[in-house]
DNA sequence: AGGTGTGTTAACCATTTGGTTAATCCATCT
DNA sequence: AGATGGATTAACCAAATGGTTAACACACCT
């Protein structure tokens, strides 16, 4: 942990803060406290804040790329990979906190910044998940659908729910037993109605 | 327009400022010119900043819950209602601008303030959209179904993609009239998935 | 007319904040 | 050992920003 390279501490410390703060809210001395090191010595790896900011964006937003290229391969059934899929946002999206909505809010002013990163992870998700979909439908395990449109109501189900999951629960006064309860029942809701849908 | 009280116009200008900027990136200067007053009066009116900020919050929040007790009563089928509300909703969020985005990113860090809110719309839009599955039920338009889940089922499909749109449409370079056949094409399919699952 | 109080403004202030500088530390090379 | 150069720091700076103040405008009352 303190024996990592002075550079990445302070981009990890810098994503920590910029995802709880936002790019106008963020700090450079706290992110130099998160650190451990001299508010200069930020300066001295990124010139700016600026360049921090994009460096902690594009790091956000590979992590969030690296998530939806994981385990579609490795399943055998189109119904698994639905499965897995679901399951594995939720674990991601719990665990990073509100990386989601961060990247959503402050993306919005940019676009430009991660339109050909975004673009890109379109491209090879679409595709692949379109592959996945011909083999399944030539096996006769689901009916014909549209890649694009099948993508888009998996995300928002899975992501709207967990970015809004801290208002919701918080709302709700849920204790934290009877969230995991809220989210196991919503994993199941999301899959039977995809699935219900999809399936021959 | 320019006859509206002054303490109008500078509420106005801040939620036009703190959605477009969020709390931390908006500045009193800004709301000052864009309402066209002297920044001192802002204080004058609301004493400080954060004053300022609850003051927007909650209104552009009521603005949301008037959104979702619209129209739900005026329909006389549940297929229609479904309908309305998909259609309301888009047209919402597309005039509002990324109104929901600034609410999910700035409840994150005070709940409290808009629990309450939030818990009673929760509570009256829930309880308002159970008696209409229970009608339908009645009438056998619908089979039996969870309302919590439904309504959880709706504005997600709904939200995020309205949510993500301007993302969406950046990255794959859309233009304008494509943006239109898009929500359209989206604005059918929440309808279809939504609709075939509940139908009897 | 003169006073009174609300509304409005320009100028100012204190603090915060991103960023710079010059000095210091320290490993490596010769 | 001494020079070299990258890494690190304390102190500092200038600009931005939220907030205040004191004066002014002006309608309304008497």
């Amino acid at each position: 942990m303190t024996d990592t390279k002075v550079e990445e501490k302070i981009l990890k410390a810098a994503k920590k803060e910029f995802v709880a703060k936002g790019r106008g809210g963020a700090r450079m001395q706290a992110i130099a406290d998160e650190a451990g090191v001299n508010k200069a010595l930020i300066h001295y790896y990124f010139r700016s804040k600026d360049q921090l900011f994009q460096r902690a964006l594009d790091s956000a937003f590979s992590e969030l790329m690296n998530l939806f290229l994981l385990d579609i391969t490795k399943t055998n059934s189109f119904k698994e990979m639905l499965m897995v899929l679901i399951d594995t946002h939720c674990k991601f999206f719990i665990q990073k906190g509100n990386i989601l909505n961060f990247l959503l809010w402050e993306i919005r002013n940019d676009h430009d910044v991660v339109k050909e990163s975004f673009r890109r992870m379109f491209d090879v998700v679409g595709s692949l998940v379109a592959r996945k979909i011909n083999e399944a439908v030539k096996k006769g395990e689901i009916r014909r659908i549209d890649a694009f449109e099948f993508i888009l109501n998996l995300l928002s189900l899975d992501l709207f729910f967990l970015m809004s999951l801290p208002v919701i629960s918080s709302a709700l006064e849920f204790a934290d037993e009877q969230v995991e309860i809220l989210i196991e029942n919503r994993k199941r809701e999301i899959f039977r109605l995809l699935w219900q849908d999809i399936k021959k």
